[in-house]
DNA sequence: TTGAAAGCGTTACCAT
DNA sequence: ATGGTAACGCTTTCAA
């Protein structure tokens, strides 16, 4: 059983009484506790003890009401299904989030608002003032979130490039160079029909990815072909159906990069139904390098990304916006990895 | 660029300012905000109207100073890596967490601590009183939370059976019944050499789904054998680890539980580099129903667990006992449900 | 039903 | 360097 009337729980100690116990003033505590450099080397002790001794800690909500801070930061997850309940971007990603906090004393607040009425209350809430920043996460282009905290006038850091040009500042993993590097790999080991499962088009991952795989097919002088080019929605089920339709127009093609590795995934169960020999007779790449990478057969080549790296770069750029230490506008794109496995290997030994 | 002193955000009304536009007290502002019923209704439309037409939204800090209640429950995570990074287990149960406490105007405060340092750290907090109820994920054995907070009279709910005998109210999945079904579906299949690769041992999931299958066992009339039981840590590297175990020992066997989709990835990848057949030789049950379940060929049978069903549930029992209305110890074990695939086709046709 | 006033625990300004 | 004191915005008696 667990006592519930806040009333009865222990009060805990108030500036006032470690002042009393310590001897002096609740102002001179308060500079202690915040570390203030006015303060005598004596009287910092036998506050210090004081504080030890009551095990004092300070009351947010009061400390809050007077500083106008909330020391909370929100992140906002606005994500329909897709990735979230598929590979453990999101998990990775607080974790890093988290970590960048840490050292600062800022709660993380979760919000991930379900519908269109859920967003608009999250959007009042959050131009209510309650939290310090904000961090965005997983955007949609017609997302009216940015439009309105920014308006509201709240610190904010972008995960992923913003669709619309914006001045916020935000944190992105190399797509392009990703799905780049992807192609240039299926390139270089002889492929020449390479097609490709997109991601949403209204999604920055979805659109920079779709660029790097033309940039790539560009520099080799390959022609730009909209029949190799289908799109999915990160599902393994929209990967199955995009490869079916690349197949039935395209049957000739020798290589496939998918903008995730279920749609990968849903590409190979498919290649394979139609006897398609991986990666003799198609060499497929996938992105995210998911635990699926490691547990489809043959084992998905994949671009690595550095998530928690993003999530930690995400909180240290808002943490310096919010400490207004810096007030303009960061983009940090970081590099990914291209992980090689058995489903692209080159069709002729390099 | 986003401006980031607090002094330069408009300030927002307060209940002062609503008052006056209102013509009567803050004092019956307040009430109406907080929907008193001793209010003229005459009285309630005007002072509505001028919240309305000043955007008045309630200062949570001042609020939180004078009810001693922060408007907050933590949710706490302490996962190393296993769980955490490999399948989407968190964000579907902080999905269910979210959307439990929507209804009240609850704010969810994630922590996410790493290392024994970090974790005093969250304790203190978490004891300080800054939040009214705290969610308890994934505990291990040895968890220190659950004592402190019991001790500092937090009300608080835990996601999973805690293994040390406890009062407080939790909300399991049947790991038990889970792991009963799917030895019985292989029991039902002809398999009579049943391994398994159990998780951790210092959590409920893992006990109880080696427990679950011992059961089975046993209601079969099948001896209990200590050489068919090995386990992991629901990593794929650790099923496989296991399975080479078994196979060393018990050549003989021809079905396999393993307590994790992973673990049953990593076990189908080491079955098929001895050469046996899924399911022919060998049939395979995982847990969870991840997306590896549908990705690995053949498919893999696997038992699925309501786990946004599990965060609602958990939200609601922890608003209960911070509302006070409940204060008893609840215990909640959810149903879970047997999704069969290819990888445990029985040997003889029904 | 309504209002006046007393806090809630901090910070920050102004003296000293 | 230290203390007194006025806010901060709200809820909640207590009277009227």
């Amino acid at each position: 059983m667990t006592i519930s009337d806040p009333q009865s729980r222990p009060r805990g100690a108030t500036l006032e009484e470690v002042a009393k116990v310590a001897g002096v003033s609740r102002a001179t505590v308060s500079r202690v506790v915040n570390g203030s450099p006015r303060v005598s080397d004596d009287v910092r002790r036998s506050v210090e003890t004081a504080v030890e001794q009551l095990g004092y800690i300070p009351n947010r909500a009061a400390r809050s009401l007077v500083t106008r801070r909330s020391g909370s930061v929100a992140v906002v997850i606005t994500e329909p299904t897709g990735r979230l309940f598929s590979d453990p971007f999101f998990p990775r990603l607080l974790r890093g989030i988290s970590g960048g906090l840490s050292t600062r004393d800022l709660q993380l607040i979760l919000l991930m608002p379900e519908g269109p009425a859920d967003t608009e209350r999250t959007a009042t809430y959050l131009s209510a003032g309650h939290v310090d920043g904000i961090l965005l996460v997983s955007l949609h282009g017609d997302d009216p979130l940015p439009d309105r905290i920014s308006r509201a006038g709240i610190p904010f850091v972008v995960g992923g490039r913003p669709l619309r040009t914006s001045t916020a500042s935000f944190v992105d993993i190399d797509n392009r160079g990703g799905a780049r590097s992807a192609v240039e790999h299926l390139l270089a080991g002889g492929r020449r029909t390479i097609a490709t499962i997109g991601g949403p088009a209204d999604m920055s991952a979805g659109v920079d990815r779709l660029a790097g795989y033309r940039e790539a097919l560009a520099d080799a002088a390959l022609p730009a072909d909209p029949s190799l080019e289908s799109a999915g929605d990160f599902t393994q089920e929209s990967g199955s159906a995009a490869m079916e339709r690349l197949l039935a127009t395209r049957p000739d093609v020798d290589a496939v990069f998918a903008a995730s590795d279920l749609m990968a995934a849903g590409a190979m169960a498919v290649l394979e139904a139609a006897g398609r020999r991986i990666p003799q007779d198609v060499a497929v790449v996938g992105y995210d390098d998911s635990p699926v990478a490691s547990t489809v057969r043959p084992r998905l080549t994949s671009v690595r990304q550095p998530i928690e790296e993003m999530g930690h770069e995400m909180a240290r750029l808002l943490v310096a916006a919010v400490e207004g230490s810096d007030p303009v506008q960061r983009r940090v794109i970081l590099a990914t990895e291209l992980v090689r496995r058995a489903s692209s290997a080159g069709r002729r030994v390099p």
